[in-house]
DNA sequence: CTCGTTGCAAAGGATTTGCACAAGT
DNA sequence: ACTTGTGCAAATCCTTTGCAACGAG
C-alpha cells in the first residue's frame, strides 16, 4: 500500500530553492527511504546496491550518509534512534511513535498522540518541546515477555 | 542530595553470589557511575584517569566497558541512549526518565510517572511493557527554543 | 595455588572527511 | 563554464576481542 513515494513539495523544488542540484543518487536514496519503513543507512545503501545489480553503479555509502542528512534538512525524511546502534530513517509525513522491543528488536509504530499528555506536561513544567518523531520507547513486547515467563516458571 | 552511592545489596555480595571477584577496578567504576550523573563509558574512564593522577594507574578503557556491562547484569547500574552516540550510565535506584535537548545536548531528569498513562495504554493495547529507565525523550529545551526565535525574528 | 580479571594492542563496525574528478544547470 | 556532488580511501569514534601476566579468594 505504499503509493506516495514523495509527499508534498517534491525533492526537485526544495533543492532548487536552495541552489542545490537534483541528482539520481538523491532520488534513489529518497525512494529507498520511502520504500523501506525503518531503514538504517546501511540497509538503504545495501538495497540500492541490490537494485543496481552486479553491473550498474549504486551510490557510495558516504553519499548515502550525506544524502540522508541533506534530505532531513530539507524536511523530506526523519530519523529515530531505536536503542543502540544505527538510526533508522523514514519518509516525512508518516510521523509516528516508535516502540522497540529491547529483546527481539521488533519495532512497532503507534499513534503519536499517545504521548500528548506527557508532552503537554513537559511543555508546561519545563518549556520543553518533545519531538515525537524522534522518540523511541523501549521495553518488552508481548511475545518476549511470554517467552521469558516460559523459561523460568 | 545524592547520598546513597550503592543502594541495596552491595557490589561484593552480588559478586560472591556468582563466584566472581571484587576488584578495585569494579569498585572504582561503580563509584564513578554513582558520582557522575549521566556518564558515557568514555567519561567514566576519563574521570578515573583524572582521579588516579599522573602517577597512579586507572582501569583500562576495555575494563570500564566490561565492568559496566557486568554491573548492569548485576542490576547495579542502568544505561540509556540519548539520541546518537555513546550510551549514558547511572546508578540503579535513581530510576528516572531522561529528556534530552537535540540542539544543545542538555539532559534533564524528570519524574518517570510522566509516562505512566502512555505505558498503561501500550500494555493494554499491545501487551508491550515500557522500560521507563531506558527511555529518552528528545526535543528542544526552553533556552534553545528562545535562542532559535531570536535568530529569525 | 587456581581461575577469574586486567591491561595492552589489535581488530571491527559505523560514520565522516579530504580531495580530485564527474556531472547538474 | 561554473559549482556543486560523488566516489574513493583514509581517518575517526566507539567498542570488542585475543592473550599473557596479575592478583583475589
Amino acid at each position: 500500500m505504499r503509493s506516495d513515494p514523495v509527499p508534498g513539495p517534491p525533492l526537485a523544488e526544495r533543492l532548487r530553492a536552495r541552489g542545490m542540484r537534483l541528482t539520481p543518487q538523491r532520488q534513489q536514496v529518497l525512494a529507498a527511504v520511502a520504500a523501506l519503513e525503518h531503514a538504517t543507512p546501511e540497509t538503504i545503501a545495501g538495497r540500492l546496491r541490490d537494485q543496481a545489480g552486479p553491473d550498474g553503479a549504486a551510490p557510495d555509502t558516504s553519499t548515502v550518509y550525506r544524502t540522508l542528512e541533506l534530505l532531513e534538512r530539507l524536511g523530506l525524511v526523519w530519523h529515530t534512534h531505536l536503542g543502540k546502534g544505527a538510526p533508522v530513517y523514514h519518509a516525512a509525513g508518516q510521523r509516528h511513535l516508535h516502540v522497540a522491543c529491547a529483546t527481539c528488536g521488533a519495532v512497532t509504530s503507534v499513534d503519536p498522540t499517545l504521548l500528548d499528555g506527557a508532552a503537554e506536561r513537559l511543555a508546561a513544567d519545563l518549556g520543553f518541546t518533545v519531538d515525537v518523531g524522534h522518540v523511541a520507547l523501549s521495553g518488552t513486547c508481548r511475545d518476549c515477555r511470554e517467552r521469558a515467563g516460559t523459561e523460568t516458571p
